[in-house]
RNA sequence: GGCGGCAUAGCCAAGUGGUAAGGCAGAGGUCUGCAAAACCUUUAUCCCCCAGUUCAAAUCUGGGUGCCGCCUCCA
């Protein structure tokens, strides 16, 4: 079954051709060090996260690279606010950066390269681009001349006469053209700094990309990934510093980007002050409801983010889970009871194959997670039935699971959390001690037809995120 | 000014020519001491507006309206 994907090079679906058979080789930017992470970023995290997850479950091996930009203007500025070394700073947010990841299940990337233990790969570049006539020096700052790059524009879709017609920034005098931009500057005062043929300095925000991917994954890597407002400039350039250096070979095949996230309408970003923090968030939700939300609209549209929208993922990923949580139960009491394969059984497993299918072919179309979330509720609601209707079906009951499982997990969901976190072990058992005691005698009041006070206990516990129900099989409980 | 995107029920959101997936919320029912969960039924004569192409359009074309993004650091 092939994959189709959207490159925004050719603006259209694509059929996916790897470089190298059964190989995909990925980069894609990522954050800059200075904050903790918001979700926005976390969008695009959790996109590429669920792209590489989903060409693991087609079978292909994934070398996944993702920078950290641990050197720039912002990163330099919080420093000497701080009185905090520019370098510990970037490295600090690294640290942070891998918790909340963690959180939101984003795989560790097959490499993080940092910036700043790149340098000398980018003085590489540059100077190359400087032997080559398309980049030149002028007091200590090197420049890239786009006018030198024959097909600038190309994946932006702009011309260079009309970017020049409207260029705001006033212009540099030293620069050729108004368009040229910075591979290497000259330190300033204060500033951290590498040593180079140019003299003291660090490097432009495009090089390191550059530099990065190439050496990672080579020219002509499959996808290159990234939020939409990295298209211009950021990507032109990459692709002028890479396909210039290597003289006619591709910097990438496939561009991917994924639209915005938006606060009220309007585009969340650190500059705006209109962001929330992943770290803050994880406050009131678990990781996996903002994975779930997030996942829930096509990446290529925007999506507006709110208290509301966090509460509606997260019912309804308490829906598969509780899907599950009841088919387990089934299943666990049927335990060594013979079965013959039962029409019920056969229809389990058909209605298994299908959900199978029908995710395949929403996530082969450009990724349409919003669309496989469909195939996953249309399998929980079976498996909800069979459990209702006639859960002897064992054998067909535990491959749908099983398929809920799977599926969920390629997405990146564990909807069934087998195993809690260490750290809640140790509370968890006290609790189940307490709970254990509690529900006796909540037994006996019930018993003793004393409803008032079992609701009491019951609303109670729910003050405090234990769910109680009563089923005629006996109390069950579960916290939120 | 240039380039690009979006507009589908109360809310979120799929759907690019064949007659509107899925989720949340709501309503009725089953079950229950009650509640919860689950199950069943139900909720858009219609997809921003106008015109056109077609046997057939939410889906294509043209023209509007509204919103957003990029062109400056930004996922």
């Amino acid at each position: 079954m092939s994959l189709n994907l959207y490159n925004t090079m050719t603006r259209q679906k694509e059929e996916f051709q790897p470089r190298k058979k059964d190989h995909v080789s990925m980069y894609v930017c990522g954050p800059t060090t200075y904050n903790y992470f918001h979700v926005g970023n976390a969008r695009m995290l959790v996109v590429f996260d669920m792209v590489r997850r989903y060409f693991l479950y087609k079978g292909y091996a994934v070398q996944f690279v993702q920078n950290f930009t641990d050197v720039d203007d912002k990163i330099i500025q919080r420093a000497q606010e701080s009185a905090e070394e520019a370098q510990a700073l970037g490295q600090r947010f690294i640290d942070e950066y891998f918790k909340d990841a963690q959180a939101l299940n984003i795989m560790p990337a097959s490499v993080h390269p940092k910036a700043t233990e790149h340098i000398p790969e980018m003085i590489e570049i540059i100077q190359g681009l400087i032997g080559k006539g398309m980049a030149y020096q002028v007091d200590g700052d090197v420049y890239y001349e786009v006018g030198k790059f024959a097909s600038y524009g190309k994946l932006s879709g702009r011309k260079p006469e009309d970017l020049q017609t409207r260029a705001r920034v006033e212009s540099d005098e030293r620069k050729r053209s108004p368009l040229d931009f910075a591979l290497w500057k000259k330190a300033k005062p204060g500033e951290p700094f590498w040593d180079s043929p140019w003299g003291q300095g660090r490097p432009g925000w495009h090089i390191e990309c550059s530099a990065m991917s190439l050496k990672y994954l080579g020219p002509g890597f499959d996808i290159h990934g990234g939020g939409a407002d990295l298209v211009f400039p950021h990507h032109e350039n990459e692709i002028a510093q890479t396909e210039g250096y290597l003289e006619g070979q591709t910097c990438a095949c496939y561009w991917m980007h994924n639209a915005f996230l938006t606060v009220e309408q309007e585009k969340m970003s650190k500059s705006a002050g209109n962001f929330f923090t992943v770290r803050e968030i994880l406050e009131s939700f678990p990781g996996e409801v903002i994975r779930f939300y997030l996942l829930g609209t096509h990446y290529r549209s925007p999506l507006d983010f709110g208290r509301e929208k966090l509460e509606m993922a997260q019912r309804g990923l308490r829906r598969l889970r509780t899907s599950l949580q009841l088919a387990n139960e089934v299943l666990r009491q049927g335990v060594g009871a013979a079965e013959e394969l039962t029409a019920q059984s056969q229809k389990l497993i058909e209605e298994a194959q299908k959900a199978r299918k029908d995710f395949a072919e929403a996530m082969d179309d450009d990724f349409n997670s919003a669309l496989a979330y469909a195939a996953l509720f249309n399998l929980a609601k079976v498996i909800n039935a069979a459990v209702n209707g006639e859960p002897q079906a064992t054998t067909g009951l535990q491959t749908a699971c099983e398929t809920l499982r799977e599926l969920g997990s390629v997405l990146g969901f564990d909807l069934e959390k087998s195993v809690s976190p260490e750290e809640d072990d140790a509370q968890r058992s006290l609790v189940d001690d307490v709970m254990g005691v509690l529900l006796q005698v909540r037994v006996k009041i019930r018993e003793n037809k004393d409803w008032a006070l079992a609701d009491q206990i019951r609303d109670s516990l729910k003050d405090i995120g234990i769910l109680l129900e009563d089923t005629p099989q006996g109390v069950r409980w579960k916290m939120k």
